[in-house]
DNA sequence: TCTTGAACCTCTAGTCACTAGAGAGATTAG
DNA sequence: CTAATCTCTCTAGTGACTAGAGGTTCAAGA
């Protein structure tokens, strides 16, 4: 059996998290030390890893929620892991064009800037405040 | 004078925003009609947009912050400005690198489930389990 | 067995950038 | 003057944690 400490160590996962991912479900109630010290079995190792790769990935604790509850019916489809993999997918990809837009504008704003002038006139300034001069639709 | 419903209106930022916005000292405290509601002028409504869309660029309030003391000091280099344009750039830089692996990884992990099988042997939640079959060193 | 110090416990509050809602007062058009 | 809309302040909630206070338990060494 695991201390918490040990748990966060081995999974690379901070105690206060490890608290709170079992006060929102996402792990199960620890068993409990005679002096009350949650105590852990390799299954939960297992289950932080899962997690915490998850979230890596992007996905919202909900989200993981929800592939938790799959992982515990082994014999249902898997189809609808694959749809929470490929939405997933698509979330990072929507934001990928949207940063690339905003990267592809920053570049303009800060080209703009050559550091010799003052605030009166700075193209930096000029430019934030003003949408109209941007060239891609960064929303 | 506006009154904080047209200046919403106008300036495409939510009343609870504006207030709130007012609240941290990114906006100057509105003057107030007889019946104490808040009063602004055309400088507001520039003041916003320039809130606003250093938002959409993705500046955190607390850059925003700092872009407007410069503002208001039209005297001073505008180097500075440059810098925290700069620096905002190479943030999204960096993320859109790491939303690159992200995708990658995903993409691997969607592609590896047909859908056919069942959980017990699902090939999303394995991969979700194993951060070892990862190909990228998404952190 | 006792002691010491690290690790653990619960609870509250803070982060960021808002959003939602309650209940009361102000303004404006007809 | 009235009704409808707008605005006011205040509190609490979001997601995914993080920080800290104040108290308890554990494990190792003397």
């Amino acid at each position: 059996m695991l201390s918490i400490g040990m748990l966060s160590k081995r999974s690379g996962v901070k105690v206060p998290t490890i608290r709170y991912y079992e006060e929102i479900g996402i792990l199960n109630e620890a068993e409990r030390s005679a002096g009350n010290q949650r105590r852990y079995r390799d299954s939960d190792l297992e289950r932080l890893a899962f997690v915490k790769h998850a979230r890596q990935l992007g996905f919202s604790l909900d989200g993981i929620a929800n592939l938790i509850a799959l992982q515990e019916h082994p014999d249902r489809s898997c189809a609808e892991a694959g749809e929470l993999a490929r939405a997933q997918r698509q979330l990072v990809k929507d934001k990928i064009v949207r940063l690339q837009r905003l990267e592809q504008e920053l570049t303009r704003i800060s080209d703009g800037c050559t550091g010799q002038g003052t605030t009166g006139d700075c193209y930096v300034l000029s430019s934030l405040g003003d949408h109209g001069a941007c060239v891609t639709d960064h929303e």
